[in-house]
DNA sequence: TACTGCTACTAAAACGCTTTTGTAGAGTTT
DNA sequence: AAACTCTACAAAAGCGTTTTAGTAGCAGTA
């Protein structure tokens, strides 16, 4: 390793990685079996006969020559990867990449690295890619937001997954309380008529959160006129689609006050929608989104909105999965773990005004 | 792989991956050699001399057992591991999450997986991790908006990097012309009093991008009070220091008629702040970002903004990584790619108001 | 008949490690 | 002195491939 200042002063220049050492070669050098080096590195039990002064003699040596284990050769005797992988809609997604900080957060401080895929909602790609992980022999795998069916022989945990499936463990968000916080919010401010964006079918949340909004709609006695459901189309990740979901609702010319929308990227285009039609967010229309992403809060009004802990949810993820990987054979318990979510009231919501409009 | 229909009709429930065959089981069953099944299976041309029908017989048996080379053992021998390493920033971060939706386009494509690794600035880190990396034997890797001045024994691409180091290829935006255009576009709308936010200081990108906006307003004529430069502070991925920028720039009382932010982050925050001012955007204060992420043109108003092409900035740096992992050896040849940035004017930018206002 | 050349394979080493089992020698016990 | 117990290591198998260097058998040639 050679280390020189460049003229600027300010880049230092290391050469590293070139030729890394063995184990045999180490133990050549020390006169000693690379069977020894192993055990003594390893910090193995079967190494408490060999006296304190080999072991530093050992120790130093690996130092000295930065000895590093071949990954390869340890996994491949060991059977084990030290390795997830993560299979997400797509990495540039907001929500996505949220939760994949929190899952990075826990595996890497574990010694864990991870593999990273995007689907993009297509099918066959879905189903490729766990067998590509598994050929990887990745430990075990995360699956965000993605519909999973599959029991695999290494532990899976989903994030917003909501099938039951042998060996998978769903980290899930309180869908009950999300959907009674938002409609609750906006009921007591005076809300009535409410009109709702709903997720694209792909979507692994769609389903559970429409069906507790109903629920939480009817616990407030609050009717929900079906002119007033749009739905998300399409798979970008931008706006554009909760932009056209909206234009849809208005173009219904049913009257409304406020309007819940399937996320905060949904919900920053139908706020452009409704102001492209004259309607001032919140004084005509209040706006409600989902997620929480980093710029919600600084929308232009600022966004209110339902924070799902998406990166919590990964780091939970990530403890969950090393948990079932270390005791393994415990395997097959699904089941969920539930986290809460948090209405952060902003400025997309007020008081309806007195008089509604239509349009 | 058993399959069976749930009681709800809809998961699939399949199990896989349970113990993979072995190249060495497979050639029992055949009564030929491992040797053979390899050579026949990676269609060696040293298998050219075995006749049809028994290659078919290898190919039909791998497909029937489900043959999958186990890719340690594969790794270990080839000294090839077919996965590259990303390091980034921060992988929830929206110009990161960017390029690695271009990388990995192209390397999964091309049978690579890909480690990601967030360094948060954290100097150690950005030291560990391409360490950790070669351990894990990648065959090459990609560093994304980071300082780098390590010279390794694989291809390393950067995206934004602005080193000149020895095997690092790096890949950059036309930095001249990105100042040019904005600056350009501001002074043509009537701008003469303009106010910048820095990057931060351990941002790569930094210190090109202001020595091009220097030398964009000399070439305009425009001279740039040093009062009205305000610089980005810590490393939150919010557009909270934007915010806290912009308010030093307020707090100096100095006028200013528009402002040129490092990157649309800081942007919005900058409106934000602005806007509390009581200043309007842009009828009062013209704003331009930088990058063109995601939410750009979902702002309200939209922002207008200097676009990197940063999906095609990764794609690239994953062709060139690979393309040099490929022909091997040629290495050392450092340079640049430079890609053009775009002008997206949107709604933040107009002509200044006749009368300037300090405050 | 002996040699050459081809076909259709196989043997064996190597990749770098882990882990179980073994063992030489020294010391202790009976 | 024989038997046993430690101590301090080493040998070797094995993980699942790839690849080089064969080789057995046969046909054709000189």
């Amino acid at each position: 390793m050679t280390i020189k200042k460049s003229a600027k002063g300010a880049a230092r220049i290391v050469r590293m990685g070139s030729k890394p050492v063995s184990l045999k070669e180490l133990a050549e050098r020390l006169g000693l079996s690379p069977a020894t080096l192993s055990l003594v590195i390893n910090r193995s039990p079967v190494a408490d006969s060999i006296p304190q002064e080999t072991k530093d003699r050992i120790l130093a040596a690996a130092r000295k020559y930065k000895y590093r284990p071949n990954f390869f050769a340890r996994s491949l005797r060991a059977q084990r990867s030290f390795t997830i992988g993560v299979i997400v809609p797509e990495v540039s997604d907001g929500y996505s990449a949220s939760v994949m900080s929190g899952v990075e957060d826990h595996l890497l401080q574990e010694g864990y690295f991870y593999f990273v895929v995007s689907h993009r909602h297509r099918a066959d790609l879905i189903d490729e890619y766990p067998r590509l992980f598994l050929e990887r022999s990745v430990d075990g795998l995360i699956a965000v937001d993605t519909p999973w069916t599959l029991s695999l022989s290494v532990p899976v945990v989903t994030v917003s997954g909501h099938n039951q499936v042998k060996g998978v463990t769903n980290i899930v968000l309180d869908h009950v309380r999300a959907a009674e916080v938002a409609l609750k919010h906006l009921f007591q401010l005076g809300h009535r008529k409410i009109a709702f964006i709903k997720g694209q079918e792909f979507s692994s949340d769609t389903e559970v959160r429409w069906a507790n909004i109903e629920k939480a709609a009817r616990d407030l006695g609050l009717p929900i006129s079906p002119e007033l459901i749009s739905q998300l189309k399409g798979d970008s990740p931008s706006p554009e689609l909760g932009y056209e979901a909206t234009r849809k609702l208005l173009a219904s010319r049913k009257p409304f006050t406020a309007l819940f929308a399937f996320n905060d990227i949904s919900a920053i285009g139908a706020i452009r929608a409704l102001r492209e039609a004259k309607l001032r967010v919140p004084d005509d229309i209040s706006v409600v989104g989902f997620d929480d992403i980093q710029s919600a809060a600084y929308q232009n009004p600022a966004l209110t909105t339902v924070r799902q802990p998406l990166r919590e949810m990964g780091r939970i993820a990530a403890e969950t999965l090393l948990g079932r990987i270390r005791r393994s054979g415990s395997g097959s318990h699904g089941g969920e773990i539930v986290v809460e979510p948090k209405l952060m009231i902003r400025e997309t919501t007020c008081r309806p005004a007195r008089r509604i409009r239509s349009k």
